[in-house]
DNA sequence: TGAAGAGAGCGAAACGTTTCGCGATTGAGG
DNA sequence: CCTCAATCGCGAAACGTTTCGCTCTCTTCA
């Protein structure tokens, strides 16, 4: 059906090798190159990438695992990291698993199946061996946002200890005492660190932890909206928030919304990751802000040069910092 | 360096082609398929796919093109459409074109390069031509959300005239008759689409279409944000608005936060697409949900038919019929 | 003028599968 | 006991590249 490089090298009167050579930059003299040229034009040739992949064992594809496709965080980053490597001639295979530690597996295997020359990933487990597919075939990858304890890994994340720490500062600062928390996930990395940070700044301020201030959520929105109302039911609620990821601030804010709770007069508010969030609510919301795309590149560059060999710095522990975006939603407490 | 067919073959002292023929579903004796599970799972030995499809000429991966990875829309029918094609061993090649027709080319040219089975994409541009090299390669797609004018082509699409129809026929069977709407780009499907709705009622019932009314966005936040104001700064303010994409209505309600208007006492509010935006401000809003879960397993189910050469019904048009979720955000116009 | 060396082209052997056609084995039926 | 058919296994030829090592042709310089 399609023209061979065979096809090429019989059209132009040349041997399959020199095509061959052409085609991967090599030098032919000036004569066979108009040659070759005219030939793959009126041929309409394309190399066949099964074949090329055969030969070179490289198949110029890298998967890209993460927990939830419609989570606008992970897709961002996504964007960010297949615009870097399709410059360099890379197609991105994407997967979501769907935040299941099961599906999770069965995608990474499926993916470590397919030959892919790199994999980066947002693991959901914290287990070593789930890397072990990887290492089996020897598939450079690098973990994005989450670490695996114990796994000598390429780790692009953010200082989620520190943004915390920021934030729930800030509220500190204005005079805050009872800040309440909505926490992610126990065992996930990220919300096991924003919530040292939370713990720290009661710690380097002297206040007291109030265990029923802090509120665990699995970053679904209903999370947020559930442990919000909670918060509010409480005898004493907390004079300022601060929820842990984006999704559980659109179920936070959904909660006050509805009852009518006034930020920063009521409540005081930081939430975290999305820019559009912060006016569409009213007063605009503070928020952490995480350099997306910066992880996305970063992640991809280091992947790239891995997939090229080079080993250098490994295993790369890339912490980025995060911003605090302060707007309206927090001010003093209310004086009782 | 991983073992070969040719290793599990000696290991179990058969054939290659027995070896093969039993991996591919054909039958063996059994004390042949137990030496060669055997050797299998002792080898490690997993197939390799580039040889594979070297021969078969599948690479099980179809590409999948969207304008955005950034928009929820998008994103939502990835998923699903990735969900419904890996159960049949498929992999997805995303790639998103950033509302780019000439990125949206490239990358065309660059998925059809690949060696792709199918594809998936929303098309930005209108021009028959666009899908040339997927003919001209034999590929095997299928059009989501947007036709391509003039081409042979299955299509899942959703019925966007009569989904502005019904949610601009509530607003005036409430008694609203300066009804403002936010439209998307000129010369996109949908766009479109939603505008003849819009004016499609006003024949109907006899009213007047007012053009200062008719504003237009590109789908995106900011323009949502903007045409609100700019609607809102009328001498005579329209009752109600109707917004046309998941961002713009996102924008649009900014735009009310800020200025402190009424809903729907001063103003009524149907936008479109998303679910979490519909209690997230107050009151609930009321939205067009496109059946998107649909749309993505209709696309990817009707893909794997072509792709098995089942051509039945070709050009198949799937035009889905969207629900109008009505919320508090919808009341009769004040009066003056 | 001749030898050395650079540059270019070529043939052939891989890469790891699938598949075609043929030969061998087995079991049943006459 | 012979024949025929059915079943199963095998050898070998693809699939379309890349790449190794060789040959050939010029150029250049002693």
């Amino acid at each position: 059906m399609a023209a061979t490089i065979k096809d090429v090298a019989r059209h132009a009167g040349l041997s399959i090798a020199t095509i061959s050579k052409y085609l991967n930059g090599g030098h032919v003299l000036d004569a066979n190159r108009v040659l070759i040229d005219l030939a793959v034009a009126e041929l309409e040739f394309k190399v066949n990438g099964m074949a090329r992949s055969l030969k070179t064992s490289r198949t110029m594809t890298v998967g890209v695992l993460i927990p939830n496709l419609e989570s606008i965080f992970c897709t961002s980053i996504v964007s960010n990291v297949e615009n870097v490597l399709q410059e360099f001639g890379y197609s991105t295979l994407v997967c979501d698993y769907r935040q299941d530690p099961v599906m999770e597996r069965r995608k990474l295997a499926f993916l470590a199946d397919r030959q892919i020359d790199g994999l980066l990933m947002m693991p959901l487990g914290n287990d070593p061996e789930l890397l072990e597919p990887l290492r089996a075939r020897n598939i450079p990858h690098v973990l994005i946002d989450r670490p695996v304890a114990g796994s000598d890994c390429d780790t692009i994340l953010v200082d989620n200890l520190n943004a915390s720490y920021a934030a729930v500062e800030h509220l500190v600062v204005q005079g805050h005492r009872r800040i309440g928390i909505i926490r992610g996930p126990q065992g996930i990395h990220t919300a096991e660190e924003r919530l040292k940070g939370y713990t720290r700044v009661h710690e380097d301020y002297n206040l007291p932890v109030e265990k029923v201030l802090i509120r665990n959520g699995e970053y679904r929105t209903e999370d947020g909206y559930g442990q919000m109302s909670a918060l509010l039911d409480l005898d004493v609620p907390p004079t300022a928030i601060f929820v842990t990821n984006y999704e559980m601030t659109l179920g936070a804010v959904m909660a006050l919304n509805e009852r009518n709770v006034r930020i920063p007069e009521d409540l005081s508010v930081i939430g975290f990751d999305n820019h559009s969030l912060t006016s569409l609510v009213k007063p605009p919301l503070s928020i952490v802000v995480q350099p997306i795309r910066e992880i996305g590149e970063m992640a991809a560059q280091t992947l790239l040069r891995r997939m090229r060999d080079d080993r250098a710095g490994f295993p790369i522990l890339c912490r980025m910092k995060t911003q605090l975006l302060l707007q309206a939603s927090v001010g003093p407490p209310r004086t009782p």
